[in-house]
DNA sequence: GTGAAATTGGACAGAACGGTCTATTTATCG
DNA sequence: CGATAAATAGACCGTTCTGTCCAATTTCAC
C-alpha cells in the first residue's frame, strides 16, 4: 500500500516492468480476427470481486486474502496481473468508472429524449440507486475519503470520474438552452453529489427526489431566464 | 477494531466497565467550586491528535502507535481513557461534532442577522472551509465511508451530525418564511453536502460559491412563492 | 501430442496492527 | 509527609497484513 508516512504513491506512473513473464495470452491475434471474447477471465473475476469488497468494506479494510478467497483465485495469479494492492484498487476503480458511467448515460438517454428530461432523469436514476438495498455510497467518494492525497492515483480517478459526469451534464445543459451551461451543470452536480452522500451518510431515502425537485427549479431558472 | 466479518461493533452500547480503576480525577469537586479547567489534559490531547490524524490519513490507516507518538502520550494512558481504538474514534467524532457544529452556528449568526442572510452565510462559511489548504473533506462523510454499516456507532454519529445541521437549517428556513421549511432546508443541505464533497473529491474550489448561487435561487423560489 | 504460458496451493517472510502487562515514576491532595 | 491515583516506557502477545517464492498442475495454441 501507499506509504502513508511519505505520502508517495508508488504506482503513480504507468507500468514499468512487465507483469507477466511474457505477453499475456489475451486475444490470439488471428489474422482472421477472432473476437477477443473472454480475454482473461481470472483478471475480470478479480476486479469484480475486488470492487465489490472495496465498496462493502472499504479499501484498507479489504485484505488481499479475502479478495482471493472470495474470487477463488490464487495469490500468484493476482500478482501476475497486478503489481500491488494499490494497482488492483486503481484498476478496479478505473473499470468501475468506465462501465458505471456508460451505464448511467445509457439509462439517462433511454429514459428521456429531450435534454431537459434527461437532466431530470439523472436524478430519477440516482433515486433508484440510493433506494437499492445494496447502496453503499459512491465508490469514488469512498476512495477519495481513504486516499486523501490529491496526487494519489485513486483520488485522481475519483476526481476524473466526477469531472466526466459533470461534462456530460454540461452538454445536456447546453442542449437545453441554458445561458451558462457550465454554471447550471455545476449546480446540478452539486445536487447529485449531495443526494448521493446524504442518502449514504444520513440514510436519507428521499434525498434524490428532493434533489430532483430542486433541479427542476434551477433548470427553469437558468433556461427561462436567458431564453426569454 | 470492529470485526468486519461479523459486522458487529463491540462498543455499540454505553460503557459497561469503568475505564479507570476508580473515578478519574477530573474536577476536584471543592465545595467552593474551583472551575474544572484542564480536566484531563491527556485525554484532550489524545482526542485532538486522533481526530487530526483520522482526518488526514483515515481511520483504518491511522495506527494507535502513530497517535501515541504524535500526542506524546503513553499507550496505557490511552487504554485507561478509552476501551479500544473504536472507542477513541467514536469519542473523537462526537467531540468534533459538538465543537464543530457550535462553531459553525456561531459563525453563521455572527455573519448575518436575518434568517435569509444566515442561510446564505452558511455557504460563505463552507467556502472558507473548502478553500482552506488543510481542508480534507467532511470527517463525517469520511467516517461513514470507512464504516458503512449503518448500525456502526461511528456511522450513527455521522448521521446525527447531518441531521442536527439540517434541523438548524430548517429553523432558519422557517424563520425566513418558507412555506415548507423542511423541504427548503433539505434542498439547501443537498447543496451543502454537494459543495463539501465536490470540493474534496474533484478539487473544485468554486463549489461552495456555486452552491450559494443556487441556494439563493431556491430560497427565493420557496419563500417568494408561498409568501406572495 | 508437445511445449509454452497460466494457474494453483501453500509455505514463508517481514512488518504493522490492536491490545495487555508490569514495574517505575510523577503528580495531586488531605 | 504519606497515601493514592495517573502516567510512563517498553517488553510482549497473537493476529493480520502485503508480498515473495516454489514446485506441481492445468490450460491452450499449434
Amino acid at each position: 500500500m501507499t506509504d502513508i508516512k511519505t505520502g508517495t504513491p508508488e504506482i503513480a506512473r504507468g507500468p514499468a516492468k512487465p507483469l507477466s513473464r511474457k505477453v499475456p495470452r489475451k486475444a490470439p491475434a488471428k489474422p482472421g480476427g477472432t473476437p477477443a471474447g473472454k480475454r482473461s477471465g481470472k483478471r475480470d473475476k478479480l476486479l469484480d470481486t475486488a470492487i465489490a469488497l472495496f465498496c462493502k468494506n472499504g479499501f484498507h479494510a479489504s485484505g488481499i486474502d479475502r479478495i482471493l478467497k472470495e474470487s477463488g483465485v490464487a495469490k500468484m495469479t493476482l500478482y501476475n496481473h497486478f503489481r500491488s494492492k494499490d494497482d488492483l484498487i486503481l484498476a478496479a476503480l478505473r473499470r468501475y468508472d468506465e462501465t458505471g458511467r456508460k451505464a448511467f448515460v445509457k439509462a439517462v438517454e433511454k429514459m428521456a429524449p429531450d435534454p431537459r428530461g434527461r437532466m431530470l432523469a439523472f436524478f430519477d436514476i440516482v433515486d433508484n440507486w440510493v433506494q437499492d438495498e445494496t447502496f453503499l455510497g459512491c465508490p469514488f467518494v469512498n476512495a477519495a475519503s481513504e486516499f486523501h492525497d490529491k496526487d494519489h492515483p485513486a483520488h485522481r480517478v475519483a476526481a476524473e470520474h466526477k469531472r466526466l459526469l459533470g461534462s456530460y451534464m454540461a452538454r445536456l445543459a447546453g442542449d437545453a438552452g441554458a445561458g451558462d451551461p457550465d454554471a447550471l451543470a455545476r449546480q446540478l452536480m452539486l445536487l447529485y453529489e449531495g443526494a448521493v452522500n446524504l442518502a449514504h451518510v444520513a440514510g436519507d431515502r428521499g434525498a434524490a427526489r428532493s434533489a430532483r425537485t430542486a433541479a427542476a427549479v434551477l433548470i427553469d431558472h437558468a433556461v427561462g431566464r436567458t431564453a426569454s
